[in-house]
DNA sequence: CCCATGTCAGTATCACTGAAATAA
DNA sequence: CTTATTTCAGTGGTACTGACATGG
């Protein structure tokens, strides 16, 4: 290897392990961008594993979470809170109708908007806590002091704006 | 799938778009979560418009600068400092050198590595700065005093190992 | 007619599992 | 024979574009 690495070398066919430390150097920007691109390596994989173990991906969870403090919301302001394309949010909204988890129906005063509410296993969902994205997420932050937790919050904000703002 | 076949007019669409300061009021692990998600959905947004104009994705222009700074590089130390599972970095490594990035040769004392190697156009895309993800986190890092995004890659580090950990 | 909301079809990347091919 | 490295085939979720159905 030319690139030597901390860790031993081998594991079987496994994902290749986070050595934290890596003993290679790279520049500061690269370095960040190994970082940015770790976290969503990781969420990713949290979230198969979670969809594995729970029924339900990441996104799906967080899109649960989100109509159970907004029961009532519509698919599109569901959307905006989250970023996503409408197509997207659909595509996710039919997997959560199909397993359970949601009820759509049509909105009495304009009907072509989907009126979003959980139903009692989507209320279970909406409470679950061990074996989610979420509680690796608070296991990690537990350790940080709050500052470190806003700061990071907020560069992110910054980070996924510039990111999203240009084109 | 409520399906409802009829035709009539059309118009277009777009993706939803972002609402910096959503009047909504999450709670902080949400908020939190919500930030983590965004940045993922920026990272790949912006991504898949470098695609569009570059010619490469994220993932992919990460590989050819990891190449560019340790050329002679064997896939599977690419695949460790990246935290990618082997055949992940087989399909990004086959497309690179589709389209003449990078080149892979066996190494001559253990045949079988693929050595790696950057083409000419590889390192030209490896220098390139507009239009790419990088030049975006650049941008948004500027304006941030060091300590911030110190603190940032530190946190996102912890988060990363702690979500790639959990099994 | 025009705009808003949501869905659908088609497509692409990423990343995995599991198995195989090849070499040490 | 066993282990290591890489590739391949198959699968699944995310998320886009562009078209379209439908209601206001």
């Amino acid at each position: 290897m030319n690139v030597r690495l901390r860790s031993k070398p081998a594991r079987p066919q496994k994902t290749a392990r986070r050595s934290r430390e890596p003993e290679i150097r790279l520049d500061a920007t690269l370095s960040f961008m190994r970082a940015l691109w770790a976290l969503d390596h990781g969420l990713r994989q949290r979230s198969r594993r979670m969809h594995i173990d729970l029924g339900l991906t990441g996104p799906q969870r967080l899109v649960v979470r989100i109509i159970g403090q907004f029961p009532g919301s519509s698919a599109g302001s569901v959307a905006v809170i989250l970023n996503l394309h409408p197509s997207t949010l659909t595509e996710i909204l039919k997997d959560l109708e199909k397993r359970g988890f949601i009820k759509r129906r049509a909105d009495s005063r304009d009907r072509r908007r989907a009126v979003l509410d959980l139903t009692p296993a989507g209320r279970r969902v909406d409470r679950l806590h061990a074996g989610t994205v979420e509680a690796s997420v608070r296991k990690a932050l537990r350790t940080l002091p709050k500052h470190k937790i806003r700061t990071t919050e907020e560069v992110l904000g910054i980070l996924a704006l510039q990111l999203s703002r240009e084109k």
